[in-house]
DNA sequence: TTTGCTTTTATGTCAGACAACTTGCATGAA
DNA sequence: TTCATGCAAGTTGTCTGACATAAAAGCAAA
């Protein structure tokens, strides 16, 4: 059983901020504590505190100014994704004020494809498993996500894996890899029959798809990942800092 | 004349890495020099290029491995968009491969509708600035951008506007402000009649919408842009970094 | 060749100090 | 009273130096 590097500090203050403005500790556009207190009451050094500070910042969810303080983002309620989680579905939903939760559809072993080969750097025909997922926002269907995992970096039982986790916690348990960045292409298409079965909407209306690589720390393809959505149903919006 | 305020001297160092990733002069895969090297060789504190290197992770630009080095993101060349710019189109064509250009095609004065109004935080019926534009990949029209500014915002003469700039540049120019941050809802539609008029391909295909709202430091809004265009000749693509 | 240890080097974290900037208050003049 | 000026306090930005932690590289022994 390999080991998993427990999370570096910066990044544990960095959750517990999130944490904390998600949560409504820290309202929107209100102030939240000064570095100093912050690196008080957590128990961490100030440069820790600030490393945190600047990755929230960078991700549109607060704003920084000399002089004054940091503000929570007045706008956060406003974007359902944000770029650190621009392909966590269950996030995406929660963002649009639903409850989200993933039904398990189906799961099979088969060869991959010359175009999934290619992206997962493997030979073609070597074996893949298929998980197909449907994500529900509150009791409405909203997003069919299908990923592909190369059979060879299982490292648990295959009847073990349960598929309402969290992908990233999928890989965790039985693939003991942790997923270090993604790749998101966003497409526009029509829905079209085979997702019409298990998404609501006339045939044919433009929907939303994300198409996404998973990659571990040393830019190993982990998995692949096609997930459609009606974007009049769910909406992607995304803040992002300048400067 | 206002001034506006110089960038910060980690942001400064933030363009100068990025311009080194997108220049070539460190290519994708390779390691970067050390923070204490780049300290050195800029002349400012090593903490100072970690805040920089800290915005650049948080983008997915750079990996960072402790007792290892700091590494580009492989992927860098096969993403056209980053989190910094998704609202900047000349980057997003430039991303893409091709050469970005822009065509003015018109501006008009008219009043407030009444979401341009909710949006923009006015009274209905206040006076906006419309401007039209084409932007060019290579020699082809591939995107539409429409931006709506608040007419009161304006500092210098209208006649005086340079329609082919840069959006950033137009505020510094003209509106004397400084974008602070963005919004940016993705939509997934159809190419009807008026955009069908610039863009190349059939009425009715599946395109992408970019609806941005830009604010600046003070959470005021500073202008509407909407921006359509064909997904399947430019790409929508995203890297990010988690953890 | 392989294995295990040591050395080297890189990022991560800490502490303290000062600079730059903003806000609000107090003071004083009109 | 009203307004302008200047000061003080608080916050983020930058700097310095040090040590902790982790990974790669080199070396030596099996």
């Amino acid at each position: 059983m390999r080991i998993l590097q427990s999370k570096s500090i910066a990044n544990q203050v960095d959750e517990i901020l999130l944490e904390r403005i998600r949560g409504g500790v820290y309202l929107p556009g209100s102030r939240i504590p000064s570095e100093s207190e912050l690196s008080d009451e957590l128990g961490v050094s100030r440069a820790t505190v600030r490393t945190a500070l600047a990755k929230l910042a960078a991700n549109g969810f607060i704003l920084r100014k000399q002089g004054d303080g940091t503000y929570v983002n007045e706008h956060i309620h406003e974007t359902s994704a944000h770029f650190g989680n621009l392909w966590d579905l269950a996030e995406l939903i929660a963002g649009n004020g639903y409850q989200p939760s993933i039904r398990f559809l189906s799961m099979e072993r088969r060869p991959a494809t010359e175009k999934e080969a290619l992206v997962l750097a493997l030979e073609e025909g070597e074996e893949l498993i298929c998980l197909r997922r449907l994500f529900y926002a509150d009791q409405q269907a909203v997003i069919l996500a299908d990923n592909v995992i190369p059979f060879s970096l299982l490292c648990e039982p295959i009847e073990k894996i349960d598929g309402k986790l969290h992908i990233r916690d999928i890989f965790e348990q039985y693939f003991h890899q942790k997923i270090s960045f993604v790749l998101t292409d966003i497409r526009s298409t029509v829905l079209e029959a085979d997702a019409h079965e298990f998404l609501s909407g006339e045939s044919g209306r433009a929907i939303l798809q994300l198409q996404t690589i998973f990659y571990e720390k040393n830019n190993l393809p982990l998995a692949l990942g096609v997930n459609i959505f009606d974007d009049s149903f769910l909406h992607l919006s995304l803040a992002q800092a300048w400067n």
